[in-house]
RNA sequence: GCGGAUGUGGUGAAAUUGGUAUACACGCCAGACUUAGGAUCUGGUGCUUUACGGCGUGGAGGUUCGAGUCCUCUCAUCCGCACCA
């Protein structure tokens, strides 16, 4: 009988299904482990990098499950947004149902993975109970001053026909769909992901071994943390009295304290409400006023790519040390949204700011001298460099470095200004403008203003007769959806129309999970329940949320801890794997691109077992994974192999064997057995490097079959299918029924018996000067002395007319002889 | 510009604390069995040389008896952020 995958995994898969193999116990006694890969988005189908996620959270899920620990591997569906909206507006179908039905055909794929998830916790994101539970969540949070409701400047993507969030542009485009993204005035509902700042930073060190550097970096890189001095440039008597008295000056923000002697000139955003005041008051040009409105028009991006452009706004600041007349201008390079829409510059010494001065011919002031007087004082240079301070007052002489603390003392001493901290990281803005998300629970009321629902009126669901044309936002066109009666006064009001983006939804669904599905209708997240399973042990998922989902789910978790939703957890996610991507010719497959293999008519014709050892194989984890055909067919063809050799079993158990008996071949037979079952304990739970197990695994299947012992093929196929279930677990689990009735697959570990891995020769290299020459066996037990001598003879012809210097010798690897 | 990685055969990739570089697999070559095979099995396969040898982990140095591994410099590629004051 030849190998059937699809007979085997349908028999395993059913059983498990009825066994309800994979559902965590409710023991919190036990030792747990929390094994999450990220939740599918219900697109439709499968693809290779959702076939890859889940073979590695599976394999680990079933190494600690057979370690007798309580495992805890839920999936669940990420299943409000967009693509739900625009399958509707395509194909005429209900979101809701578009969605449900394809999570229920991609339910089926999962199982024909034979992939060892919870059934019972298994939930979709747009189920009302959950809504209702991340409505309460979101009502606290309001109450908590935690979020807001404001009017302000958004990202709009006109394609998607809604407001995204500053994490969800890149490149100043839609992260969704490329969309070039535009500004607008508009309000919306925020989350004051700002207030956690420092924690988010601090608590990635808590990471340190535990997460890429790389996303722990990309997420330092995006909170941008800056210390610096804030001061305020104060307006002459002039410029005062041209803006009527109505504003006194303004703050800067600067890393640079120490140049602080250098500004020639300051510069305010276009946006700025003092640029704006002049415009309004006619206080410049026409035309000027024209081209500055048009500079604040233009996205960051058009801005980036822009020349530098500004204009003399015709008013003077007074400088707060020297008592100097300083020009102010409005230039395109300086953000509304960072360190207060104003900069001073010192062109002397910055890069940008010497740019802007160059082209408008504005003054500069040295204020450091490196250690070349002609390296700083070259006219017209601009020099970043370390030095001394000149032109600075009683600072001249000082180091910069140290000038920058000195300088920020005299500030708060004088009471102009003070250390300081500037973000990069912008408020989380969760309002979105379309049907299928979320409903946030808030009602606008004429007397009341904004007023959050009742909490035993949640969940705020969906309406279901909705039309979706992709014209405007359904719910705000929904005949009668909004109106309602204002929680506080009974009034008639209108109900909130914006839907949370759906990052919301993936912020707290590892806590949902934790939480006994009993419990689901009483609460939202069950406290000791995820004090016993939190934090996630290990998390799997791609590196394109490195920002996104982790530093929001990082954040909610901080928050529902305030909120005392949650208790005793810093971080959610203990350890992180960032998986790479499937590539086919070197590109991400995609289907616009054509290049995909669709998982389906993969295991119609190889098997699921084929398919998570070709992927687990064919590189590891972290890296990027290269299609190739041909090593699918050697992934099957070893598992053929594999299951052929059940023949060579003569007894149901692992046989005692006395290895001093055997022969060579089968001695190292059970060395490459051993080996293999050495590595996997770090494989399995610390590297991760599937490929070199399932590579020991090979080896060591190639070394049985060097050898006839049945014994000695016995106890091998009982390890390798031992070894490998995580990874193939239908053959394996077919194989240890059949040959060992399953035993191999309970009660922990196997033994690692040390005997076998003691030798009566050994070889070792022979390298004269460190350079490889020769191979020598030698005796177990022989001294060093007979191994040189072994040694010397064995090399004898590199020995003419040299003497031997030094004799080194690495014991059960080489010699080395060092020679003149 | 800032930050993070990665460079090893024809390809995907291995290689505790520095200790015989290229395990395992794919591909390729040769052979066996077949009417035939893109099936299966066996053997070979870093480059170079007739051979002895020589050369080989992006490049150049260094430390060491010994470096893919440690140090310095450098080149290339990829990813993230980017006028952040």
């Amino acid at each position: 009988m030849g190998y059937n995958p699809s007979e085997i995994e349908t028999k395993w898969q059913t059983k498990w299904s009825e066994q309800q193999a994979f559902e965590p116990k409710e023991d919190t006694t036990l030792k747990k482990k929390y094994i999450l890969s990220m939740f599918p988005f219900p697109s439709g189908r499968l693809h290779m990098g959702h076939v890859r996620n889940y073979s590695i959270g599976d394999a680990m899920a079933r190494y600690y499950r057979k370690q007798n620990y309580n495992v805890l591997h839920p999936i669940g569906w990420d299943a409000f947004g967009m693509p739900a909206e625009n399958a509707a507006i395509k194909h005429g179908r209900h979101p809701k149902d578009w969605t449900y039905s394809n999570i229920a055909y991609m339910r089926k794929e999962l199982n024909s993975l034979g992939l060892s998830f919870s059934e019972t916790r298994e939930f979709a994101t747009c189920d009302e109970l959950y809504t209702k539970w991340e409505q309460e969540f979101i009502i606290k949070m309001f109450e908590e001053k935690l979020l807001y409701r404001e009017s302000t400047t958004v990202n709009w993507c006109e394609s998607c026909h809604t407001v995204l969030a500053n994490e969800q542009v890149e490149e100043g485009c839609c992260w969704r769909c490329d969309n070039e993204v535009e500004l607008k005035e508009m309000p919306g509902y925020y989350l004051d992901i700002k207030k956690y700042s420092d924690e988010l930073l601090d608590d990635l060190k808590l990471l340190n071994g535990k997460w890429p550097s790389q996303v722990q970096s990309m997420q330092s890189n995006w909170i941008g943390k800056s210390q610096g001095l804030e001061f305020s440039f104060k307006f002459s008597d002039t410029s005062k009295e041209k803006l009527d008295d109505k504003f006194e000056g303004f703050e800067v923000f600067t890393t640079r304290a120490d140049t602080v002697y250098g500004v020639t000139y300051t510069a305010l955003a276009p946006e700025h409400p003092i640029v704006k005041a002049l415009i309004r008051n006619s206080l410049i040009d026409i035309d000027i006023a024209e081209k500055i409105t048009a500079m604040g028009n233009m996205t960051e991006i058009e801005r980036a790519k822009a020349d530098k452009e500004g204009y003399d706004l015709g008013l003077t600041v007074i400088h707060p040390l020297t008592g100097e007349e300083i020009p102010v201008w409005t230039a395109n390079f300086v953000l509304a949204s960072y360190g207060g829409g104003a900069v001073m510059s010192v062109p002397t010494h910055d890069e940008r700011d010497f740019e802007f001065a160059t082209k408008y011919e504005l003054p500069l002031k040295y204020v450091i001298s490196g250690d070349l007087e002609s390296e700083a004082l070259a006219p017209k240079k601009v020099y970043i460099g370390e030095g001394k301070l000149i032109n600075s007052q009683k600072f001249n002489g000082m180091k910069n470095s140290e000038a920058k603390s000195a300088i920020i003392e005299l500030f708060e001493e004088k009471n102009l200004g003070k250390g300081t901290t500037n973000y990069k990281l912008r408020n989380w803005g969760i309002s979105r403008q379309r049907y299928w998300g979320a409903p946030i629970p808030f009602v606008h009321c004429d007397d009341c203003g904004l007023v959050p629902e009742n909490v035993e009126n949640l969940p705020i669901a969906l309406p279901e007769d909705v039309e979706i044309t992709g014209e405007g936002n359904p719910l705000a066109n929904h005949p009668i959806w909004s109106k309602c009666a204002c929680p506080k006064c009974g009034c008639e009001a209108k109900r909130e129309t914006d839907t949370l983006d759906t990052f919301v939804q993936s912020s707290w669904y590892q806590f949902r999970y934790a939480t006994n599905p009993k419990k689901w209708n009483s609460c939202g997240i069950d406290k000791e329940d995820v004090n016993y399973w939190l934090g996630v042990d290990q998390y799997i998922g791609g590196i394109e949320h490195a920002i996104l989902h982790l530093l929001y789910a990082r954040f909610f978790t901080k928050a529902l801890r305030d909120l005392g939703f949650i208790e005793n957890i810093k971080e959610p996610f203990e350890n992180l794997l960032t998986q790479g991507m499937v590539l086919m010719d070197g590109s991400k497959m995609s289907k616009s691109k054509g290049n995909t293999i669709d998982p389906d008519s993969l295991i119609e014709k190889y098997g699921a077992d084929t398919a998570r050892l070709f992927t687990l194989f064919a590189a590891p984890p972290q890296k990027e994974l290269e299609w190739n055909d041909s090593a699918v067919e050697g992934a099957f063809r070893f598992i053929k192999k594999l299951y052929d050799r059940r023949k060579k079993v003569s007894s149901n158990s692992k046989p005692i064997i006395d290895h001093a008996s055997l022969n060579k071949e089968e001695k190292l037979a059970r060395v490459k057995v051993y080996e293999a079952l050495k590595k996997s304990v770090d494989v399995y739970e610390k590297t991760f490097a599937f490929n070199t197990l399932i590579a020991s695994c090979m080896e060591a299947l190639n070394a049985l079959d060097k050898q006839e012992n049945k014994q000695v093929w016995t106890e091998g196929l009982y390890i390798i299918t031992h070894l490998l279930e995580p990874i193939i677990p239908h053959v394996c689990a077919e194989l240890s029924e059949e040959l060992f009735e399953s035993k191999n697959l309970i009660g922990g570990k196997i033994e690692i018996l040390e005997e076998v891995f003691v030798q009566d020769t050994i070889t070792l290299g022979v390298a004269v000067n460190g350079k490889r020459r020769a191979e020598i066996e030698v005796d177990a037990g022989a001294s060093k002395e007979e191994i040189i001598q072994q040694a010397k003879a064995s090399i004898s012809k590199w020995l003419e007319g040299k003497n031997v210097v030094k004799e080194i010798l690495v014991p059960k690897k080489m010699v080395n002889l060092v020679v003149k």
